[in-house]
DNA sequence: CAAAAAGATGCAAAAGCTTCCCATTTTATT
DNA sequence: AATAAAATGGGAAGCTTTTGCATCTTTTTG
């Protein structure tokens, strides 16, 4: 539910972070695997690593900082807090998802298809088109999933 | 690898129908599966059903039709015809890969989230956007993946 | 056209990701 | 503090897809 929804962060414009009042208006209880997953999300993309990660990600990152947070508890709260709208997930080609903390501003991606390096866009002109497509079809249009697969800079280099 | 490649029917343009000689371009044997497969991929969309099938569907047509073929044969072939340029592969969400004949015409997709219906579509605007997105950032641009998720006109209708 | 070589198939087992079950523990409520 | 409600963990289970390997087909060769 990229575009729309009932969320916080879509009625109040963009994000800056997030805590665990954020856990409780999505009516979820606080526990410490939320509140640990939540920081997890945070510290990516923010010279901690790649945004986007995957479950598994998620689950190692618990156990370096020496959190026991089963796995099973990782796909849940993630699921959770998709549906609560305070995490993306993406479908990218492997069929695996890769989560990121929602920060309110819709985007598509670039994937490197050699390193797997994941590069954000936004494109008005795209967007525009996509809605005037799924009209044309009679189509509501409640989200979408661009993703363009090319090579980075860096991949595309000689040698 | 939707748009370019090395495959015939790029070279040659539309491609009006597949057969035998097509597996046989591809450096594969011609095999009973292979011809089968094929066939069911052709049939798809024309009348008999949709035109994206999962790889269960085919195999569960070729039982239908009285053919014996294993699902892991489904899987291998339908991946060399991929490869072949013969066919197309798209990750819907959910993890499964759906199959359909390459026509050779690049398409995108809209996906209604009730009922599953897909309904093809290109839009010049959207596609040169994308070249001059993944140029703005240096990467090259082999392939894309673009679906819109809504609702068809049938599954808005009230009740 | 028969024999040999190369490649394909089928089945079952294995993988990889994700979800489900359920007894136990934790959080929120009264 | 006690009670009710919800969440967790660990493993089993579910799905889709891939792999290993003996057997069978297709293609090549003589």
């Amino acid at each position: 539910m990229q575009p729309g929804g009932t969320n916080r962060q879509v009625d109040r414009g963009r994000r800056v972070g997030v805590d665990k009042t954020d856990i409780k208006q999505a009516g979820l209880k606080v526990t410490l695997p939320r509140v640990k997953i939540l920081e997890i999300l945070e510290a990516s993309g923010k010279g901690e690593g790649p945004r986007h990660l995957r479950a598994e990600d998620v689950y190692r990152r618990l156990l370096e900082r020496g959190e026991e947070i089963g796995l099973a508890t990782v796909y849940r709260v993630l699921t959770q807090f998709v549906e609560a709208g305070l995490v993306c997930r993406h479908n990218f080609e492997g069929g695996q998802s890769v989560f990121e903390l929602d920060r309110g501003a819709h985007h598509d991606h670039l994937v490197c298809m050699k390193c797997g390096q994941v590069v954000e866009f936004m494109d008005e002109a795209i967007e525009s088109r996509q809605e005037a497509i799924a009209a044309e079809h009679g189509f509501t249009l409640e989200d979408h999933t661009l993703v363009i697969h090319g090579f980075c800079p860096s991949c595309q280099a000689p040698g």
